[in-house]
DNA sequence: AGTTAACCGAGACGGTACGTCAGGTCTTTCC
DNA sequence: GGAAAGACCTGACGTACCGTCTCGGTTAACT
């Protein structure tokens, strides 16, 4: 997950593999406390009890940092069986919800997606490790839908991926949008509306 | 749209009119040229062909600049009748799409939302030169609709503010989303699609 | 005394005569309380109850500003008959020593002095309204002494005046080294000791 | 003679012993060109190589700096055995003249007593690297005219101290008064002249 | 009694330097 | 050779004054 990993060596002092984590602890907790646009190098080093060029040995800079710290957070995310697509939707719609209203995740993410608009190798970093990676959300849930017949099957695998996209941009663009930009809460009512909204536009038919 | 506007005095020598355009001005143009990280006041000013102290003096720091700089390109949106809902919704999200290509508001929009997560008044002075500001075109879009009968007339003033409220969400969140996140055009192809999943969505009937 | 005096005019609002008073007793009362370093124009405009414009209209700058409001304090210098030149120098060294006791006189003379070895139409202006214009003792006190007999003619008036530059170096440069630099009381004792090396230097005997 | 000497460490980088030397040889450089009052420390910095940071580290300020950097001048003052008090005095007061006529000599050392009226800490780093440091001279040139024959030994030690600080007071005093306020120079006539005045005063006795 | 020219206050303006802070790098000693 | 420590250079920060300017408005002497 580091952006700096040199071939091993095999002599020398090897790295601290605590480190590594006390790291990214702490840019979360540095994030937490200042928000991303005060939160120093110096500081997350020594809050992780680490020096400054430890740090720099380990990643490239804050951004690359903060992806990685914020990164860790929506592994966390589930799709239980809830039963139906809708109840999936309203879980996993929440949960991310609840993950984005925290501030490490609130104000690392968005600072990390402006800073890539004019960083290609950061946009990279981002939809691998965030993106890509949570997509698979979507693919499960779109395929136990289709298990209990809530959804027909696509024959076309081009059609079935723009739809995927299509999908994710939209539940993880209405929230964060609502979330952040709004700035109104994204609560059990409005996920409702929302799912309703979605269902709606997959299936033609009324939740 | 400045931030510091005192009481008009009668006395003193009156600010120069001109200069505030100039700074607007040059605040896209370094978006542009070196996004919002490496956007610096000094160099504004002297690409305003002004004092720093004189950007200071109207703007308390780089945030508000930015946002009052990238608010006027929203100004431009319009919706102008096309003909249907579908078309109304197409166009629109395609000229939405078409700022959000332009890299001043790429880079300095997700820049100052991610400001505001850790500061209120820049928040509110996002959703009200930004958001409520542009709700207008969801209002004027639903109005038609509804003249033209493509979309029932909502009885409860509350559930049809909540409605607006969600679909500005949704279709900004999306935008953006594949915008600045996926990091993928949102072209006619995408916009027919997301078009289609929004008005089933909205009326329950294919497009 | 200002530093810019256009040819007078006939016509036109004439200047604030109260103004001048007012700006000087303003820049030694900032003087008192700031130091010279930390005086600032705009700062002694306030307190004097006069804008910016007023003060430069008038004076070309900080330095010339206080070197005004300095010379002013000297010419509270007497040298009243006390008996003898012992004691007439005694006396007015005395006084000497309490003028340059207060802070205003502290603070601003030595700056002045410092900036007038860099800016020659400065020392003019420093010698002319203070150096020269308190030689007037040293010429006083000698000329009483010598009707007294305490010291003799001079025939030579190249020499007398080399002699009284001498004596004026001599005594004001012992009392502000001691004064300013030294940064020990010029007291009673201190003038005994001084006055009795003069005096004997001046007569080859003893006082 | 550095204003912050922290405890010296066992660990990290130690500081760069040639900055010292290049800051203070810069700022010389710059009192001759600039003068006191137009001196900056970043210009300072510019000239020495050196990044504003580590001047602000090593010293409190513009004061401490030039004190620094001033009191190094004077360090060259001798006292070499000429023969007689009244050569020895001749000498030393020449020399003492001579540095006094250099630019960064005469621009830097009245502003610093200047600013000392308001500042304890840098009156006494004064007194302590130029004042107390040059009462060598006197103290030397004493003992040598008491071995002479030429002063007589001054039992009360007491009334000795106070003999000493006095003609320091003077001889330093009557110098810079000469040469910074009356403007004139402390040529050898006027040099002759002064030390005849001084030494009558202490003897009693013409020279 | 009007005219008129210079004054006055207020405060914005283009500048320059300030002293601080963070970003990254380098140099030292220790492990 | 990694790691902690901290000095280093760079460059931007936001502030304070500088001295100038542009306003609206005032004031006294000269018509």
């Amino acid at each position: 997950m580091q952006s700096r990993t040199p071939a091993p060596r095999a002599t020398g002092r090897p790295r601290s593999a605590a480190a590594n984590a006390a790291i990214l602890a702490a840019t979360r907790a540095a994030l937490v406390e200042l928000g991303w646009s005060k939160l120093t190098l110096g500081d997350v080093a020594t809050r992780a009890g680490v020096a400054k060029t430890t740090l720099y040995r380990r990643w490239a800079g804050k951004n690359e940092l903060v992806v990685d710290a914020v990164a860790e957070l929506f592994d966390e995310l589930e799709l239980p069986d809830r039963g139906t697509l809708a109840a999936d939707i309203e879980g996993v719609v929440l949960q991310f919800a609840a993950i984005l209203a925290r501030p490490e995740a609130k104000s690392g993410l968005m600072a990390v997606v402006a800073e890539s608009t004019r960083d290609d190798l950061l946009r990279e970093r981002i939809r691998a490790s965030i993106v890509e990676r949570q997509k698979r959300l979507v693919l499960e849930g779109r395929a136990r839908a289709q298990l209990r017949g809530e959804l027909p099957l696509e024959p076309d695998p081009g059609e079935a991926a723009r739809t995927v996209d299509l999908i994710f941009d939209v539940v993880a663009g209405a929230v964060v949008h609502r979330t952040l930009v709004s700035a109104e809460p994204a609560d059990e009512e409005w996920v409702r509306g929302f799912t309703r909204l979605l269902l709606l536009g997959l299936t033609g038919a009324a939740s």
